[in-house]
DNA sequence: CTGAAAGCGCTTACAG
DNA sequence: CTGAAAGCGCTTACAG
């Protein structure tokens, strides 16, 4: 496709007088005479010479890619944790590919079978899908949020604990009957977690409380599915002008939204009439107030910690296998 | 760095009993007898083989890798549009890799010369910086809400359209004074033209208006130097208990929420003291109601024909140099 | 149509 | 320490 005249590698050998292979070994840190590093350093310089990274992968196997496997970036929190994964790569001069999966099996598997290619050097994955028998031990992965096989290296933050502050804050602000309702996957995850802290803290208190499950539909949508069915639920429990719940907790801010913006138009006050808290701890368009009262991950702490984890495995240092960050909560308006 | 074991080209042919060659041609949709083609898609298949990208790009100079540059991803707009962007690209087997700029140009540089090694296939940008004698004619790019030197391909919302439209709105509800505030960069580029759409309206109305520009930092943050300094500018608008506009638009949704976040603070009432209108048009997380009365870019739109382009400009084939795509006023509240 | 061979830009043993 | 050479997995003229 076209001669694009890039400088390689055997100009700036010719330019500065010396072997391809030395020019090499300067561009990998191994050691040549100074005499040598200065000349092709300057070569490098004058030429304006930049290391083709898919020659290098090619041979050397690495191509100082990172892929990430994310459902959409349309959940704020997705986008926020991708923004700060991209960050702590770049400063290691790691690139990064986005993915996303729209929580569909076959797209994670194409994304997990690009990997074991040699395409990227490691990958980093928020998934939802039963997709543990496509990977291999060698391949360098981080997930978040969720247990692969065993050995397969994990991020969460502290979903049993945030579960337990949000019933236990609901409860310490006088509620009588809570519920929590959740959307999202099934598998094996920490995020189940959220349910298990805030059901334990409900029967320590010997609170009225239930669970409500919706579909596996992780790309909430204005006018979806899950939206529909959430507002139907929810009108259901109204019964003589009176609702059944006077707290809620919700597995994710963006769902927390969607009730709160239905219990409103059904005239309800909140936090008065009930008290909403979500989880994610995001603020309204990422630079306002907390958008509800909710309970925050450590979405860069995640993000950071992602990648140092990836960086040992890809350097086959060992790394703990399951790393929990912590949560907090935040008064977004939505609590007494 | 250890053998991974992949299966190559050389594998499939020996399966299909033909020359990689051969294998070579199918992949690429080059005729070989019916024979010969249903002999290698077997092999591929048994052996689940997957063509190497970057060997491939080594020869062909391709690498089916698109990046696109923005500042960051904390902006919702921005991460809506590399969602839609990612979608488009794959649907036509494109990768995409990020590149968050935090609007330096150092990086925005090096990204380009990234592009320019032939590490990717093209550049989407939406990029604040004077880089344009790093561009290069061959190099496919486009560019959204910027104008590179002339023939670079551009992408933008109406902004004209849009500016125009806030002013025609918070005239025709009543406001006497009104005030455009905006942040980011003074690049020649679409985005200025919300100014000069409001001021015509303005000027055309016979109205009282005026504008209030702040720094270049387009990455708002919470606790920022420009979310700092907008309010100063706030609270000196404040003049015996009386608010100075009785209308504001602004640049962003963003820098929206900061100035309602601000007045309410102050102690007024939106919309009944003061109306806003923001431009972006985003949701409550992305799933709920709009966050504030705002001008809305269509920005999966943006997204797709910004793909389309680059395709195009790949194929060598003609593109318009400059589209603009419509935008509309949605309510948020903020208006009356 | 098909195969053999050269070459894309690197890295890496291997001699020297 | 350095250079020559092989080879990473592909694609692409070139003969046949």
């Amino acid at each position: 496709m076209g001669v694009r005249n890039v400088i390689t590698i055997k100009d700036v050998a010719k330019d500065a007088g010396v072997s391809v292979g030395t020019v090499s070994k300067v561009l990998n840190n191994i050691y040549v005479t100074v005499a040598n590093k200065e000349k092709v350093e300057q070569s490098i310089k004058g030429l304006g010479y930049q290391v083709n990274t898919y020659a290098r992968g090619l041979k050397a196997q690495r191509t100082n890619t990172v892929a990430i496997i994310v459902p959409d970036l349309i959940s704020p929190f997705f986008a926020l944790l991708v923004n700060y994964v991209e960050q702590a790569l770049s400063e290691m001069n790691y690139k990064l590919l986005i993915c996303n999966s729209y929580c569909k099996k076959e797209k994670e598997i194409a994304y997990i079978n690009m990997a074991k290619q040699n395409k990227v050097d490691g990958l980093i994955c928020v998934t939802y899908s039963n997709s543990d028998e496509y990977l291999r031990d060698d391949l360098p992965i981080v997930s978040i949020d969720r247990h692969f096989k065993p050995k397969v290296c994990c991020v969460a933050s502290d979903n049993y604990r945030g579960g337990k502050i949000a019933a236990e804050k609901l409860i310490e602000t006088g509620c009588k009957n809570i519920v929590f309702i959740r959307n999202g996957s099934n598998i094996n995850g920490e995020t189940l977690k959220r349910g298990k802290g805030f059901i334990d803290a409900c029967e320590k208190a010997g609170i009225d409380y239930c669970t409500k499950e919706f579909g596996e539909e992780t790309t909430l949508e204005k006018g979806g599915e899950t939206e529909h069915k959430v507002c139907c639920f929810l009108e259901q429990c109204m019964k003589n002008g009176k609702f059944l719940y006077d707290g809620i907790f919700t597995s994710s801010d963006s769902l927390g939204q969607i009730i709160i913006e239905k219990l409103k138009k059904m005239g309800l006050n909140i936090p008065m009439d009930v008290q909403i808290i979500g989880y994610d701890g995001l603020r309204a368009l990422n630079v306002g107030a907390y958008q509800l009262s909710s309970i925050k991950q450590p979405v860069k702490d995640m993000a950071v910690t992602s990648v140092n984890h990836l960086m040992k495995l890809i350097n086959k240092e060992p790394v703990d296998e399951l790393t929990i960050l912590p949560v907090s909560f935040v008064d977004g308006g939505t609590t007494r």
